[in-house]
RNA sequence: GGGUCGCUAGCUCAACUGGCAGAGCAGCGGACUUUUAAUCCGCGGGUUCAGGGUUCGAUCCCCUGGCGACCCA
């Protein structure tokens, strides 16, 4: 009675290939192989061969074998590598002798790691191969690889990335693409003298947003700790001190729902910088994006995952959230007009807005409604209402009015920046309304960080300062949902 | 939180009104020395998400739960 018995046929029978190959002394899984080329370095070499031709070349190379074509004494195997980069391997009766070649037809299946020895040729078709004088396997596959013809679950791609990673090519794709945005990121920011700092991701208090933090316990110190929701008020601290061109790349945890355009941690950049204002951090932003799409897709004209065209270059539209608003109600609208009009106006467009909500709220609702989500070409939306931007500047000139923009790109928010409030008594009074608001069961409202507080009466420079997410860079790049953007997204476990 | 839909072989999916659960690929056996998702012949493979109910009989109808997708708030 052994657990074997319980598996499906195809596993069982894999398992009892790899026990075969152990009974003959052939280890399926070799610490080494003699690999002397990548495939693609094969096919680099060798770009345009004529068909039938002999190099003389001999190699060992090593791949994922994805398609079998066995004849009676001639044998075809597609081999892959990492990077989806293919090879042909031809086994045959005269140059590997029966033996090995019986083995091969009996011992390999479709996901196998193998390594073929041989000369490098062209088939008669023209296909460039290696004419295998002998193979090994280079690691036995126990699981028989989900059919490469129809597309897998997206469950299963999300649940199982490594399958979704050997099968799709976008899959594959998406990964150097995300890596390529963040590390342009990284040479856009040193070329221009920024300082890249890690601060505390588990934190005595939350803040810098508003948003629900996860929970932990220290031990050592027997206290809880909060999973960071943003390195804000860090970062701030770096300005103090003298750090003053500052960002950092790192992820941030959110304990509420996860849909197709939030994940309840996430990957965000965040950079101040002194004497810095909203104006220079908008044309800043809109200069790294430019680079980052220009470092993965060769032009600030992207192509989306739906094959359309989506255009990054130049410079980018500018409304004011009170202009535009206005002049989307035909009727104007300032940090003066009151909550009860404001509220007519929600009527009269019928949006259903919840009655507690302030003037702040409100117009914020109203030009989300009205303009926000007509908004396709990348846009930055200036000048905030005050009130819900608890860390930001006044205007320097408009009352009531916070330096604040949000930048739309293809219709979601992408990214957020200021000219950073740096009076501390300011910031105290707004952290204790905060503080007030938490006590009385706001969730979401930031706590009084009064070390925080300390650090902005030794002095922080007038900065500017940004938040971008990055899965949603990669999404305003690519097309691609969110979940397609992180590779391990969190889901319910099986 | 509310609603709709889905979960069947390793994978992708069928199964009419409640009546012996099927196909393609994959697997196993055989043939085949130039294939490209090779082809041809033959064979095996199921806790129909879980539990309960109705029924002579449930993949199908009802209830509860799990997981997922979409829409709404």
């Amino acid at each position: 009675m052994t657990s074997d018995d319980d598996l499906p046929e195809q596993m069982r029978v894999r398992r009892e290939k790899r026990a075969r190959l152990l009974e003959r002394g052939v280890d399926p899984y070799p610490v080494e192989l003699p690999r002397t080329h990548t495939l693609a370095e094969i096919r680099q070499k060798f770009p345009d061969l004529a068909p039938d031709t002999s190099t003389g070349e001999i190699v060992g190379v090593t791949g994922r074998v994805m398609f079998l074509r066995n004849t009676g004494k001639l044998c075809f195997a597609t081999l892959r590598e990492g990077d989806g980069t293919e090879l042909q391997a031809m086994l045959s009766l005269n140059r590997v002798g029966e033996d090995a070649l019986s083995d091969w037809k009996t011992d390999v299946d479709l996901g196998d790691h193998v390594f073929v020895h041989g000369e490098v040729v062209t088939s008669r078709r023209g296909e460039l191969s290696v004419m295998a004088d002998s193979w090994r396997m280079a690691a036995k596959t126990l699981r028989p690889l989900p059919v490469q013809h129809k597309e897998l679950a997206e469950e299963t791609r999300i649940r199982q990335r490594y399958v979704d990673l050997i099968l799709r090519p976008q899959a594959r794709q998406t990964v150097r693409t995300r890596a390529g945005v963040v590390r342009s990121l990284r040479e856009s920011f040193h070329r221009r003298g920024f300082i890249e700092v890690e601060t505390p991701m588990l934190q005595t208090l939350h803040g810098g947003a508003a948003a629900r933090p996860f929970v932990t316990h220290s031990n050592a110190f027997d206290i809880d700790l909060f999973l960071r929701i943003a390195p804000e008020l860090y970062l701030k601290r770096c300005v103090v001190g003298g750090i003053e061109k500052v960002f950092e790349i790192n992820r941030n945890f959110r304990n509420e729902g996860s849909d197709s355009s939030h994940s309840p941690e996430f990957s965000m950049l965040e950079f101040y910088q002194a004497y810095g204002t909203y104006d220079s951090m908008a044309v800043l932003t809109r200069e790294l994006i430019q680079e980052a799409a220009e470092w993965v897709s060769g032009s600030q004209i992207v192509t989306l995952a739906d094959g359309s065209e989506y255009d990054l270059s130049g410079e980018w539209t500018a409304l004011t959230m009170y202009g535009s608003l206005s002049e989307a109600l035909g009727e104007e609208v300032t940090p003066d007009t009151s909550v009860n009009r404001l509220r007519g106006l929600a009527d009269q467009h019928e949006l259903v807005v919840d009655p507690k909500l302030g003037h702040g709220k409100l117009v914020e609702e109203l030009w989300e409604h009205l303009v926000g989500r007509h908004l396709t070409a990348p846009t930055f939306v200036r000048d905030f209402p005050v009130e819900t931007s608890p860390l930001t500047r006044q205007h320097r000139t408009q009352p009531g009015v916070a330096e604040k923009w949000d930048l739309y790109v293809r219709g979601f928010e992408l990214a957020t920046g200021y000219s950073e409030l740096v009076d501390p008594v300011v910031e105290r009074a707004r952290l204790e309304e905060q503080a007030r608001l938490a006590s009385q069961g706001d969730e979401e409202a930031m706590r009084l960080d009064e070390d925080f507080l300390r650090s902005l009466e030794y002095g922080m420079p007038p900065a500017g300062g940004v938040g971008m997410g990055i899965d949603r860079l990669l999404m305003a790049i690519t097309g691609l949902g969110i979940r397609e953007t992180i590779l391990f997204p969190l889901v319910r476990p099986e």
